[in-house]
DNA sequence: GGTAACAGAGCCAGCGTTCA
DNA sequence: TGAACGCTGGCTCTGTTACC
């Protein structure tokens, strides 16, 4: 049986706060859950659609942002990315997405509302909603919670198991039957639905992207921390190639020698990646980056 | 203070390398 | 040759920072 939002808040034993148009700012700044619904009625599993209305438009917008974007690994057209978006509807439920907010509902709604097609941030995901014809007439649900994380598994979980038998059968990935435009539960579990590229940075979307004007366009820039000197680093893994007389190095062991010089800090869940964030914003003398995508530094000539 | 953008966390898949 | 391992980029989400 379709889950009504009064059934999902219940589920995680919580009290309904309100509810807002989609583009109106949620009236609450603390932490909580928050139900994308068609519509306004808490307790209304009827206000349904039987296939998802995409809009044309705004796949033509997806597909002109993101040119790298793929469905099955190949280039796709309106038509084929439409599809595949459609797959995933559930025409006998009124919830599209449940999401949380850990800090504030009102900016983390405001950051899903501002969040431009193609873009990964502020607000990564839910980006199939942006597809719809009808957003304008959308329902955002909210709820305050102490746990908004364990507020939203219980909601996510109440939901999957509620989805009817025959819509489950109807949907591309049955074995993933989320709200529409909820990719991922929980964490690493993901909808099959073969979209690659879809979201990115401003940088990576080719001709199409959109640049704010805040950006300086001929600067793009990665944010390095304001207590990392780059050039002192790069000086750094220059002198110890020439100390332990080595002509190359690659990313993940020189992170570890400015680690324990004290210049940057390694990550220690993904060894190198603070090193590797220099190296990708071409920062660092005697980059290189080999075709299997590794990178190394080259003792240069100089030093 | 509000808005927009970026960085980091924690996971994954895919690919290349190493080694038994 | 195949398993194990290491590394990279991608994905989603939250928190922080920069700019107006």
């Amino acid at each position: 049986m379709p889950s009504s939002v009064r059934y999902l808040f219940d589920s995680a034993r919580l009290q309904r706060d309100g509810a807002v148009r989609w583009r109106e700012p949620i009236p609450s700044k603390a932490p909580g859950v928050y139900v994308v619904s068609l519509g306004s009625d808490p307790d209304s599993i009827s206000e349904t659609l039987s296939s998802a209305a995409i809009s044309p438009t705004a796949i033509t917008q997806l597909l002109g942002a993101r040119p790298k974007l793929t469905v099955d690994g190949s280039r796709s057209d309106v038509e084929l990315l439409s599809l595949r978006v459609a797959e995933f509807w559930l025409p006998d439920e009124s919830i599209l997405y449940v999401g949380l907010a850990g800090t504030s509902l009102r900016d983390r709604v405001q950051a899903y509302y501002s969040t431009k097609l193609g873009r990964r941030s502020p607000h990564a995901g839910g980006w199939f909603l942006k597809l719809l014809e009808n957003i304008e007439d959308l329902w955002v649900h909210y709820a305050v919670s102490d746990d908004p994380g364990g507020s939203e598994h219980k909601m996510l979980d109440a939901f999957v198991s509620a989805v009817s038998p025959a819509a489950k059968r109807a949907l591309r990935d049955p074995d993933h039957p989320f709200p529409f435009a909820n990719l991922e539960w929980p964490r690493g579990v993901r909808k099959q639905h073969g979209i690659r590229g879809a979201t990115g940075d401003a940088r990576s979307g080719g001709p199409g992207a959109t640049q704010t004007n805040q950006m300086k366009p001929s600067a793009p820039r990665r944010r390095i921390p304001r207590d990392v000197h780059v050039g002192q680093i790069s000086a750094y893994i220059q002198a110890e190639l020439r100390r332990r007389n080595r002509g190359e190095v690659t990313a993940v062991e020189a992170a570890r020698w400015l680690d324990e010089a004290g210049l940057l800090r390694d990550s220690q869940h993904r060894r190198g990646l603070p090193l590797r964030n220099l190296l990708r914003a071409g920062l660092i003398e005697g980059q290189r980056q080999e075709p299997n995508s590794r990178w190394f530094i080259d003792r240069v000539a100089t030093h």
